[in-house]
RNA sequence: GGCCCGGUGGUCAAGAGGCCUAAGACACCGCCCUUUCACGGCGGUAACACGGGUUCGAAUCCCGUCCGGGUCACCA
């Protein structure tokens, strides 16, 4: 009676009824086993890598039980709010190919029929389940204010006992509807607090489908539910979304794991059903010898925007945190090397218990094994896209000749065993320098057992017979030819049988042209090298050389 | 400090009381292949945090210690 005057005082201009919602998100109509899962950023900042993480969990257990994905931005804290931080997280999924079924699922674009997707714009929906509550006498107003509470929490402290607003400490839990009215009268600010009829005593228990198994005290907090500009907090607004989105399964970072007794104890009270809870692990990050937790201020690779510039190609990045997120992923990897990671059949109980290190030895390799297997055309389009945006010199001298710079990238590819020498894009400009004029330093540096003479005398000869359409065979079989002429070894074996009867062998001597074409010691195959670069550039790097000596 | 969670090689991990003389992958080292390098192949270094139980038997179960992580807001 007296509680439905409080709950008029309270929130005066909400009319509509719990029943009115219901009816407006009804359940959804998925198949037996279906999980309906979602991502909730907080628009603070760019895409961090352990949203990514989290996106991706969510994606692929939706898409494994054929399911739905959506995301809602919680955006109750405006303090914290950055311009553009939707469009940045949203935008940096869908880069990341994490498709996104409902909610925010491109850029600021919404769909779907659970919306708003956005906390900002519930306003009315939380105040009238709140005032359900108040209703109920399960929520009511707290007129402390920050330096009440802050005193209250030094006593706690100072006597050693459990800190926080329950129980007798619980200052305006028995308030009553005309304390209240005069407090609102004067002109206090209130935020509203939940009644919490828990008992510090009782345990919650409940199965984490990540964890397993946790039994923590139940909850005894009179929590915020209402803060006092009206915007919900986190746990209050999870309830009624994730209610109302019909989410069957909340998969979200493991610090969340404290406030479970508090969301398991509003979903019921508010009358849902409770969802299935999963945390999830943070990526870690080792300093000083100790783990902690990837920070989004003190690690640049906390920003996905990283592994952007350093032109990791997204694929390689999910197939990595596949490789974190599933301990059985990677042996599935090698049964089936070619197939898209989203085939994989995920399961939430091969998820790790404990935070992993982020571990870029072992994303470079899954980055530098992928990079393997693309055509040479694919590589010009993701290597010049990289460019385009990050390095413009050296996007203008990839596009300069398209046919030329796709040979460039044929050099060793498409055979059955590529070379795994290029990790990300960034490392593709010094790496293909010398097959591009304007990047091309010469540096003829010899090895040691190699007389200048000698290199000299080789450069000499193998000009005159140099031709540029031999093949593979025809092109090493010049320079065998040319081997015993100057006291070198055309066969290798036959050197190391006698080395002192020889000055070197014929590998030398191709490391002598390498150089002079190259400026390298160590290059792909040089005959393919120098039929791209074409007889003119090959003569005249020759030349140059022989000019210096 | 209270409450949770966790501790297997440098890293990620397999492991559910005997199959463990502890997988595999990355990294590292060596050898082979080879015109260099890479790829590939073969091999190597390297781990159950510690102490008590329970048991015929413990990496696996229990307890304690230590260590690490998370959380204790009108932040999410």
């Amino acid at each position: 009676m007296s509680n439905n005057l409080m709950a008029d005082l309270l929130l005066p201009d909400i009319d509509k009824t719990p029943e009115y919602y219901e009816n407006l998100y009804p359940a959804r109509n998925l198949p037996e086993g279906a999980r309906v899962t979602r991502i909730a950023p907080s628009p603070t900042g760019y895409l961090h890598l352990g949203v990514l993480f989290a996106a991706l969990v969510n994606r692929i257990t939706a898409t494994s039980t054929s399911g739905v994905f959506f995301t809602r931005i919680e955006d109750t804290d405006k303090k914290r709010e950055v311009k553009g931080g939707i469009e940045d997280i949203i935008g940096g999924l869908n880069r990341f190919g994490i498709t996104i079924d409902e909610g925010f699922i491109s850029g600021d674009n919404q769909s779907g029929i659970y919306g708003p997707y956005q906390q900002s714009h519930r306003e009315e929906i939380y105040k009238t389940y709140v005032k359900e509550l108040i209703k109920q006498g399960l929520a009511y107003p707290c007129f402390c204010t920050a330096e009440e509470l802050a005193a209250v929490r030094e006593i706690q402290e100072s006597q050693k006992i459990r800190t926080g607003y329950h129980g007798e400490w619980a200052k305006h839990r028995n308030i009553t509807f005309e304390e209240a009215k005069a407090l609102i009268d004067e002109g206090k600010s209130f935020v509203i607090r939940l009644k919490s009829p828990g008992n510090e005593q009782n345990k919650v228990v409940f199965e984490d489908t990540i964890k397993g198994k946790i039994e923590m005290p139940e909850n005894d907090e009179d929590f915020v539910l209402l803060k006092s500009d009206g915007i919900p907090t986190y746990h209050f607004a999870h309830a009624v979304d994730d209610h109302l989105m019909r989410t069957t399964h909340v998969l979200r970072g493991d610090e969340w794991i404290s406030s479970v007794p508090k969301h398991i104890q509003l979903f019921k009270l508010l009358g849902f059903k409770v969802p299935k809870f999963g945390h999830i692990s943070p990526i870690m990050k080792l300093e000083n010898g100790a783990k902690r937790k990837i920070s989004k201020r003190k690690d640049p690779e906390a920003a996905v925007h990283f592994f952007a510039e350093q032109g990791y190609m997204t694929e390689a990045v999910l197939n990595y945190l596949m490789t974190v997120a599933s301990s059985d992923f990677e042996d599935w990897r090698r049964a089936n090397p070619d197939t898209s990671y989203k085939e994989f059949k995920f399961n939430l109980k091969k998820m790790s218990v404990s935070g992993a290190l982020f571990d870029e030895n072992k994303l470079i390799d899954v980055s530098k094994t992928m990079v393997s297997k693309l055509s040479s055309t694919e590589v010009y389009e993701k290597l010049t896209a990289w460019a385009k945006e990050f390095d413009s010199e050296f996007y203008n001298i990839l596009i300069a000749d398209p046919d030329y710079t796709k040979a460039v990238f044929a050099i060793d590819r498409d055979v059955p065993k590529p070379r795994k020498d290029i990790a990300k894009w960034n490392e593709a400009k010094e790496y293909f320098s010398y097959m591009f004029e304007d990047l091309f330093v010469a540096d003829f540096t010899l090895p040691e057992n190699i007389s200048p003479e000698d290199a000299k005398a080789f450069l000499s000869a193998y000009k005159s017979v140099y031709n540029p359409v031999d093949d593979r065979q025809e092109w090493f079989q010049r320079i065998k030819d040319i081997a015993p002429t100057i006291g070198f070894a055309a066969e290798t074996k036959e050197y190391k049988a006698n080395p002192e009867n020889f000055k070197g062998h014929a590998g030398d001597l191709s490391s002598v042209l390498r150089i002079a074409i190259t400026g390298r010691r160590n290059t792909p195959d040089l005959c393919s090298i120098m039929q791209v670069l074409g007889k003119d550039k090959c003569l005249n790097r020759i030349d140059k050389v022989l000019e210096s000596i």
